[in-house]
DNA sequence: GCCGTTTTCGGCCCGACTGTTTTCAGTCG
C-alpha cells in the first residue's frame, strides 16, 4: 500500500478500504460506525467523476459526499507530501500483503489477518504462497478453518483473477437472456426478471442478478443449480442460489412469492447506495425496509408488495427509474411533494441516428464502414428515423493532396444528393433525408485535416480524437475547443475517447466544454457503441444540469449496429436527459433549422 | 468518520448463506 503524491482515484480507494480493514481487525465493534464511514468514502472515491488530485487543487475534496474534514485532511498531506502519518501509522501495525488477501472472493480482514499471522505467506507472492499453504494442508489446522473452506479458497485462488473484470452490456445481456429461457422451462417459475446492474443499465457488468417469482422456492433453486453451464455452484439456500459460467461470469438467483415480488424487485436492483439511502429515508418515517417488505416501527408485521410502483408510493414516493437509483439525490426529487424528477428521454423519441458510416470509400486511414447507403436508408426506414447523417472518418491526409481531397468528398455529396432526390423518395418511407457529413479527426495541434474548402462541401460536421490521447488537461482542452471553433463543426463525438475494459479516456476541463459549447451551439455526442458509450453517463448528468445539447449517434459500421441506439438512450437516461436535452429527437424541420 | 426538511449530537440498512461451531462470526450484496 504505497502512498505517493500522485495517488489516482483507484489507489486511494484501495487504500480508504485497507484503513476500514486495519481498523476491523483492530476492533471490530469499537470501530463498527469509522469502518462504514471508511468504506463509504472509498465507493465514493471510485465512483467520483474527477480525480480527486484535481479537486483538492481547487479545494473542493468535501465536496464528495463521505469525505468529511478528517480524511480530505489526510488526503491533502498525501498529494502534499506523498505521505499520510495517520494512515501510514494504522496501516503499519499489519503486514502489508493481508490487504492484497482480501482480493479472494470469501476472505475478508479477519480471515486475511489469521492466515498471513500463522502461515508463510511473504510480501513478494502472497497468492502463490497461500496456494502452497492449502495444497499442504496447512490452512484446514487453523482454528476457525478447515477442511472444506481450504477447498473454497483453492478454488477462488484459480479463478477469481479472471472474474474480477467487467462484461459489456450486449454479453451480459446475452448471458442473462439463456438463462431466462433455461428459468423459463420450469413451470413453477411465473416471472423472471433481469435486476442489478443490468436493469439499471451500467455501462459494464460485473455480475448478473436475476429474481424469479414462485411458490415453491426450493425446487426453482434446484432447476437453477442444474443449468447445464454452470462450472461451479458458489451457494445455494431457500431463497437464493449464486452459481460461475464457465466463462468466469457470476450469476445470483433470488426468488420469492408473488405477493412479496414487488420488495424483491426493488431490493435486487440496487443500487446498494440507492437502497441505503432509501432505508436511511425510511427510517425517519418509522419505517424498516427489507427485500421482503416494509415493517412499521416496533412491529413484526411485514407489509407486502407485489409491484415495485406501491412499494415506493408507500414511501410516498414517485416510482424512480432504475437508471436513476444511484444515491445522486434521486430520492428527494421523487418525494411525492417534489415530485421533479426528469421525463427521461425514451427511445422511441429518437428521430435520427447522427454517426453512421456507409460503405463509401472515402480513402479514409480508418475504418470504413460495411453498409451501402441504401441499406442503411432501409434500416432507417426500420426504425422510423426522418433522418441521418452519413459520417464516415476524412480522407487520410497523407496519402492524398488537398485537391484529391476535395474531388473524393465532392464525390460523396454527389451520391448523397442522388440518395436524397430517388432512393429516399423511391422506398415512400419515415425518412425524408439523408445529410452528407463527416467524422473528421482532431489533429493534436487542435487543427482539422481538411481545409474550409474541403469543408464547405459538407452540412456539418462531427470531430473526434483518435491519436495522441496523452495530454495534459491544458492542452487537450485547448486542443478540442480551437477544434470545435469551426463554423462546420457541429458536433464532439465520443468526447472521451474511452474504449471500456481498454483505454482511459482522455483529460478535459470538462467545464470549460461545456461553457463553450452553450455559448457557441455545440453538442456533445452520446455514442451508442457498446465498447464506448461515451459521454458517460456521470458527465452526461453533468452536461445536462450546465444546459448542453447532446446528440446520439451509433457510430454504426454496419447497418445492424444502428439497433445500438437502445444503449445510447440508456446512457443518456442514465444522465437524467430528458428529450428536450437531445438534438435528434427534433423533428427533421426542427433539426434542418439548426445547422 | 460522516452528516443534518425532527439533530452540530447522536445516530449510522438489512438480511442470506457458509463453515465451524453448539449459538455465531465472517463475508457478501
Amino acid at each position: 500500500m504505497k502512498m505517493h503524491k500522485g495517488m489516482t482515484n483507484l489507489e486511494i480507494a484501495e487504500l480508504l478500504r485497507a484503513v476500514a480493514a486495519a481498523y476491523e481487525i483492530e476492533n471490530k465493534d469499537k470501530n463498527k460506525f469509522r469502518i462504514i464511514a471508511y468504506d463509504k468514502a472509498a465507493d465514493a472515491v471510485e465512483h467520483a467523476s474527477s480525480e480527486l488530485k484535481d479537486l483538492w487543487d481547487e479545494n473542493k475534496l468535501e465536496e464528495i459526499p463521505g469525505i468529511g474534514e478528517s480524511i480530505s485532511n489526510y488526503l491533502g498531506e498525501i498529494f502534499k507530501t506523498g505521505n499520510s502519518k495517520h494512515f501510514e501509522s494504522i496501516l503499519n501495525d499489519y503486514p502489508p500483503q493481508v490487504f492484497e488477501l482480501m482480493a479472494i472472493p470469501g476472505i475478508g480482514a479477519k480471515s486475511a489477518i489469521k492466515l498471513t499471522r500463522n502461515l508463510n505467506i511473504g510480501e513478494k507472492n502472497p497468492f502463490s504462497d497461500l496456494e502452497k499453504a492449502a495444497h499442504n494442508k496447512e490452512i484446514e489446522k487453523l482454528q476457525d478453518f478447515g477442511k472444506e473452506s481450504q477447498e473454497d479458497i483453492l478454488k477462488e485462488l484459480k479463478s477469481f483473477k479472471k472474474r474480477k473484470k467487467r462484461y459489456l452490456l450486449p454479453y451480459a445481456d446475452e448471458v442473462a437472456e439463456e438463462l431466462i429461457a433455461w428459468l423459463k422451462e420450469s413451470k413453477l417459475v411465473k416471472r423472471v426478471d433481469k435486476l442489478g446492474s443490468l436493469r439499471r443499465k451500467v455501462s459494464t457488468i460485473g455480475d448478473i442478478d436475476l429474481s424469479a417469482a414462485t411458490e415453491n422456492p426450493n425446487e426453482v433453486i434446484e432447476h437453477f443449480t442444474k443449468y447445464p453451464k454452470i462450472q461451479r455452484i458458489i451457494e445455494k439456500g431457500d431463497r437464493k442460489a449464486s452459481v460461475i459460467l464457465p466463462s468466469g461470469v457470476q450469476v445470483d438467483l433470488r426468488v420469492q412469492p408473488v405477493s412479496s415480488y414487488g420488495s424483491l424487485l426493488q431490493h435486487f436492483t440496487g443500487s446498494k447506495h440507492h437502497n441505503i439511502a432509501l432505508r436511511e429515508y425510511a427510517l425517519k418515517k418509522n419505517l424498516s425496509l427489507s427485500e421482503y417488505g416494509i415493517k412499521k416501527k416496533g412491529s413484526r408485521k411485514i407489509i407486502k408488495f407485489e409491484n415495485e410502483e406501491d412499494f415506493y408510493i408507500y414511501l410516498d414516493l414517485q416510482w424512480i427509474p432504475p437508471e436513476l437509483r444511484e444515491d445522486t439525490g434521486e430520492i428527494d426529487r421523487a418525494r411525492l411533494s417534489n415530485k421533479t424528477l426528469p421525463k427521461l428521454i425514451e427511445l422511441k423519441n429518437v428521430r435520427a441516428d447522427l454517426q453512421i458510416h456507409s460503405d463509401f470509400d472515402i480513402e479514409t486511414s480508418h475504418d470504413l464502414g460495411l453498409s451501402s447507403m441504401e441499406d442503411i436508408v432501409d434500416k432507417a426506414n426500420s426504425l422510423r428515423y426522418e433522418y441521418v447523417a452519413f459520417t464516415e472518418h476524412n480522407p487520410s491526409k497523407s496519402k492524398h493532396s488537398e485537391n484529391e481531397i476535395i474531388n473524393i468528398i465532392e464525390k460523396k455529396k454527389e451520391t448523397i444528393d442522388h440518395i436524397n432526390t430517388s432512393y429516399v423518395k423511391s422506398v415512400k418511407g419515415s425518412l425524408k433525408h439523408v445529410y452528407n457529413s463527416l467524422e473528421i479527426d482532431i489533429l493534436p495541434d487542435g487543427s482539422l485535416p481538411l481545409k474550409d474548402q474541403a469543408l464547405e462541401i459538407l452540412d456539418f460536421a462531427l470531430v473526434s480524437i483518435h491519436s495522441s490521447f496523452k495530454m495534459s488537461k491544458l492542452d487537450m482542452t485547448k486542443r478540442v475547443l480551437n477544434a470545435l471553433s469551426h463554423p462546420k463543426v457541429k458536433i464532439f463525438a465520443h468526447p472521451t475517447g474511452r474504449k471500456l475494459g481498454s483505454r482511459e479516456g482522455i483529460e478535459l476541463d470538462w467545464d470549460k466544454i461545456f461553457d463553450f459549447c452553450i455559448k457557441n451551439d455545440k453538442w456533445l455526442e452520446i455514442n451508442g457503441d457498446p465498447m464506448r458509450l461515451d459521454l458517460p453517463d456521470y458527465l452526461v448528468k453533468d452536461a445536462v444540469e450546465k444546459g448542453v445539447y447532446l446528440t446520439l449517434g451509433t457510430d454504426a459500421h454496419h447497418a445492424d449496429h444502428m439497433d445500438n441506439m437502445f444503449y445510447g438512450v440508456s446512457v443518456a437516461r442514465r444522465g437524467w436527459a430528458e428529450k428536450r436535452n437531445i438534438i435528434n429527437t427534433k423533428s427533421f424541420e426542427d433539426f434542418n433549422k439548426l445547422i
